[in-house]
RNA sequence: GACCCCUUCGUCUAACGGUUAGGACACAUCCCUUUCACGGAUGCGAUACGAGUUCGAUUCUCGUAGGGGUCGCCA
């Protein structure tokens, strides 16, 4: 049974290169039936926030990686918050002192004495990775005031929690071999690791927090994207499944996840095909579904939605059109208020034409004797109006588009006027018509 | 500075040592079309450089260059 964990620090919010990790451990776990653990690694009381735990839970479970143990949900090995294990540190760090493997400085930090052997890291990523002795000083684990440091809690609740294997960033492995004697040192045997490269910026610079695409809940739950598809790209980045399509469920990744396939090179972030994915999974939504995703960003944009049957039809007319949640409101807004307002070069193409005005006249005498009010019967009406007047159809529509929406792009104008219905497209019209 | 990792189209990547070096995103053009999109088609575009091994190297080895990382009483 394989153990992996997720060990982030509570210094600020969930940022895409953590998410990566943890969804490597995640889909690991998950492909092994074994366990996924989380556990909060805020031993630096100065820097760490409660807020920014409770942001990378959120973050986490927007993203889909439950954990089988960890804050929330228990577990046989915690707690998993390591400002609370404080005793077992100080049982694993009596080990080390009775080992004769620790010295105290002159102002009380305690430093762990290196082997100073030659050791070798067996990286299920990077291959066998040796580490000659170096000149570097002896590690600090314990400050002054007690407290312990990174490098020691790390390993104590790697043994403690019983972990089989570590996927962290590429950034560790170069600290990796002082965690093996480490392990050594306390008669433990070190996990398998595995480290996975890094997430540049789309310039080759190390991605950190402020860059674009960098924090999940700020660049991706605000952002209107569906959790789906950055799972997909992020999967994908740094791993290529040996499939014909690179659109694939969390389930099937599961299933294909292979560890001694991720790449060992860094990766460069790109929102455009972030965004694609998106793009697809957004098109794949029921009008319910769509409706359900994108509310919160109507609510925001200060659209009241009265009835959610043409409110879902309504969103659902625009999903190619768009790649995010966010993007919606713009090309709905006309369907949830009659006071819309109209493009400025729209009015300017419409006052250009006097007949135009004629034009929607006749339009809407012919819409205003329909009886049925469906998409067929308002398509038959306008061309007949448009054969009356002696124009095509595909003259008139950008006509009635203009009056309906405001707008020279949108869905198809007999979708739209089907949607606010009849009442609502002739006063439109005469909306329009008085304007001009 | 020392040590570690890495290097195929702009980006993500594929290619038992033998392929016209393939796909996806992006970009461009065309088709479809009442608009914008979607979709379809086409195009643009890469093995960092130099040696070596080999009949043959994107693939194996070494060197150079470039990128990234680590060397905290941060995690």
């Amino acid at each position: 049974m394989i153990r992996v964990r997720f060990a982030p620090s509570p210094t600020g919010d969930l940022h895409v290169g953590g998410a990566r990790t943890a969804l490597f451990n995640w889909l690991y776990a998950r492909h092994l039936g074994g366990t996924f653990i989380l556990r909060i690694e805020d031993t630096d009381g100065a820097r760490n926030t409660e807020e920014a735990a409770r942001g990378i839970l959120k973050g986490l479970r927007w993203l889909g990686l439950d954990w089988d143990e960890g804050p929330d949900v228990g577990g046989d090995y915690g707690p998993y918050f390591q400002s609370q294990r404080k005793s077992i540190y100080a049982a694993y760090f009596a080990k080390l002192e009775a080992a004769g493997r620790v010295y105290t400085e002159d102002n009380g930090a305690v430093r762990f004495k290196f082997s100073r052997t030659s050791i070798t890291v067996h990286d299920l990523v990077c291959g066998d990775v040796t580490f000659a002795p170096t000149e570097e000083p002896d590690m600090t684990i314990r400050r002054p005031d007690g407290s312990y440091i990174f490098h020691f809690v790390n390993v104590v609740d790697d043994i403690e929690m019983r972990m089989t294997h570590v996927f962290r960033g590429e950034d560790h492995l170069s600290n990796t071999w002082k965690h093996i004697d480490l392990f050594n040192a306390l008669g433990a045997t070190p996990p398998t690791y595995a480290h996975i490269p890094l997430i540049l910026n789309p310039d080759g610079t190390k991605m950190s927090k402020r860059d674009e695409g960098s924090a999940i809940e700020k660049s991706y739950m605000h952002e209107g994207f569906l959790p789906e598809a950055v799972f997909n790209y992020l999967a994908m980045l740094g791993w290529t499944p040996r499939t014909e399509g690179e659109k694939l469920s969390s389930e099937a990744l599961v299933s294909l996840f292979d560890p001694a396939e991720i790449h060992s090179s860094n990766a460069r972030f790109d929102m455009h095909k972030c965004q694609w994915f998106n793009a697809q999974y957004l098109r794949e939504l029921s009008p319910e579904a769509l409706l359900a995703a994108a509310r919160p960003f109507l609510d925001k944009a200060g659209l009241s939605i009265t009835n959610d049957a043409i409110a879902a039809a309504a969103v659902f007319s625009v999903k190619e059109k768009v790649s995010h949640l966010t993007e919606i409101p713009a090309w709905v807004h006309y369907f949830f208020r009659e006071d819309y307002s109209y493009e400025n070069d729209v009015v300017t193409k419409l006052k250009a034409k006097p007949e135009n005005t004629t034009l929607l006249n006749a339009a809407a005498s012919a819409l205003a004797t329909l009886i049925d009010w469906t998409e067929v019967s308002i398509q038959t009406a306008i061309e007949e109006a448009a054969k009356i007047a002696s124009v095509k159809a595909g003259a008139l529509m950008p006509l009635l588009r203009f009056a309906l929406s405001g707008q020279a792009r949108g869905p198809g104008v007999t979708t739209i006027a089907h949607l606010i219905g009849q009442s609502s497209t002739l006063r439109r019209i005469e909306r329009t018509v008085l304007m001009l």
